[in-house]
DNA sequence: CACCGGTTTGAAATCGATTTCAATATAAAA
DNA sequence: TTTTATATTGAAATCGATTTCAAACCGGTG
């Protein structure tokens, strides 16, 4: 580590930098220089930094000795003007423009995270835009700018007309989300039917008869997640049953929904809530209102985040590998720039039974 | 919303994407282009592009009506070569050697979105890197690679010396953290002693008397959050006390160490925990042992993550504001980068009671 | 009509890499 | 020893912008 850090003060002295910096002159080395330095020609210099065969074995060793030495690092700007590409991904958070919020759920920051290091496996930089609005022209910018090959959309929002206008264009996308039928981009996304289907299931084996659903099903996501929930109630039983009751993905609407909900139905015996967050809101309410979890009311969460296992009571959720999200959503949008054109990906998703519906 | 969806298919089309893109040739438009279409020469339309007043008024504007209409966006590559920066800055996430966990925590998501906000409002992008090694190698390719300006660095984690080498060789950094008297670099982070202060005299109000302080000290923040601990139960006190229980940042650590501390001490009456989670933890360990929190035991936090104010009971908690953190973080690396030397900052923080700590 | 100061414009150099293609060095074959 | 094939190398062009500096243009004077 010592040497490491001795390194790393020698390389910003050698360029410039110095003690007292103040307006550094940011003057870093440059192929010219280790070229020069080494007695070659800088087409050598860049053949050795590109491990090309062509170059004969001293040289090559002789120029990488004096490109260690001095810390040289091949500038990316003018390499990736001359290759035509960035090596680099904008990950969009589109919030959409209903939410004007900012998407905080702990489960997109581990989504994010996870994409992070795939997309660094394979030397690929990670550029994030939290825009709040105009995502769709924002995005396109990052494009046509040149600051990013290929854009990874999370949190599709309401409305997925932007996304399919720019993946008919032909930009290089890839969304977190549901996967639609007829949808014009890849996505990669947990297998939300199957998934509101398993918590739904669960609640009804553990005795619940007046089931709800708590969430915002004009998000894709959640409307399929409330696609399963209907099919494990039984279509009919769907058609009586109260509506969706709205929540956003927070847990105070989770809170005030669900007090609304059982104000208005007390024989409701059972919450499947559109994440862990919202359901956490729902538990809020039910410890409000003396309703007694899991004896009087059986609830389920959705994406498994790390406070969800230490909640009053431990929440029962569904787990959706993020790190394997991360993983199929750097590689397919990596496969796209390659030319490729991979299929949407579900990810299996897992029932985690805690003692918000055991006995 | 319509009339720019067209706008970005047409983009696209124009460019050669084409709609069965496949292997798209990724063709822009390109200054030379517009100079063509618009019968002018490049720097002219740079002139334009850039609000040079030296254009003439109509030869401004049939440029920019060219450019628009083929929705021309600068190479940020070619121009960032040209002008030998990049407007990026790096956010690195040295979650430090000794925990080789990810850094999870919501309040650094919160933390992270708000400076990829601020840093957008000022025209910069934002780079992730959550490296979980060799941080320091990684963070001076980001700078000797002209793919970022300077560096954000966040959870400089237990060791600084990395840090300081970067800044002693000149290196555009800032950090979010505890400011240390000698720092080299410029940091920006809550008041910690005075959370610390504030949550135990708070605590200490309530009628605790046995305080413990929960936490991994060997990380600065937390550090300076038991020195405000210590201030306030008394330096002599503080001798007498029990070691701060050892935590990493995460819940189940905070529990387990909560537990081994009230087998060992149960007079324990006051709980100090470094983080929310580490506090929910704490909350998970008395109740599973039957001890009522707050009337037998209090407990704060540190954060205000979203969860904390619906946890049972509702977390008591030192509110760090991720707004003014993450503008302020921004402005300083920019700054910086303009040559300047600001100084470190120091947020102020606020006591949120909650049930964890009332009667 | 030539000259002048000020306004617009463009040719050419530059940023730091990669790549083509021709030239040279080296080894093998005749 | 000469010729030929192969392995190395470098000169120059290129990627797409910005900037310097000189030239062209302008209306107004003398």
């Amino acid at each position: 580590m010592i040497s490491l850090l001795v390194n790393a003060t020698n390389a910003f002295k050698q360029n410039g930098y110095g003690n007292q910096m103040t307006r550094a002159r940011n003057r870093k080395v440059t192929i010219a220089d280790i070229a020069r330095l080494a007695g070659v020609s800088q087409p050598t210099v860049s053949r050795v930094m590109n491990e090309s065969p062509l170059v004969k074995k001293e040289t090559r060793e002789r120029v990488l000795e004096v490109a260690r030495k001095h810390n040289y690092q091949i500038n990316a700007n003018a390499r990736n003007l001359r290759l035509r590409r960035t090596m680099t991904v904008a990950v969009v958070w589109a919030s959409g423009p209903e939410s004007g919020q900012r998407l905080s759920d702990p489960f997109f920051f581990d989504l994010l995270g996870n994409i992070a290091d795939a997309l660094g496996e394979h030397g690929y930089d990670l550029l994030l835009s939290t825009a709040l609005q105009d995502n769709v022209r924002r995005s396109e910018a990052f494009l046509e700018s040149r600051k990013a090959d290929g854009l990874i959309v999370i949190g599709q929002g309401t409305d997925d007309r932007p996304l399919r206008s720019l993946a008919a264009a032909g930009a290089p996308i890839v969304a977190w989300g549901a996967v639609a039928p007829d949808q014009p981009y890849c996505t990669v996304g947990g297998d939300n039917a199957q998934g509101g289907y398993l918590a739904t299931a669960h609640l009804i084996e553990r005795g619940a008869r007046r089931l709800i659903f708590l969430g915002d099903i004009s998000h894709p996501e959640i409307a399929m997640r409330y696609r399963g929930f209907k099919t494990a109630i039984g279509e009919q039983a769907a058609e009586e049953a109260a509506k969706p009751a709205y929540a956003h993905f927070d847990t105070q609407s989770g809170l005030v929904s669900t007090k609304e909900a059982l104000q208005h139905n007390p024989e409701i015996d059972g919450i499947v809530a559109s994440s862990d967050a919202v359901a956490m809101g729902a538990l809020a309410a039910a410890a409000e209102m003396g309703i007694a979890v899991p004896e009087q009311l059986v609830v389920t969460g959705y994406d498994d985040i790390s406070s969800s296992a230490y909640f009053k009571p431990p929440l029962t959720t569904i787990r959706q590998d993020t790190v394997l999200g991360g993983k199929l959503l750097a590689e397919r949008i990596i496969d796209i720039l390659a030319g490729a054109r991979p299929d949407s990906a579900t990810i299996p998703i897992e029932l985690v039974v805690r003692a918000s519906s055991k006995a």
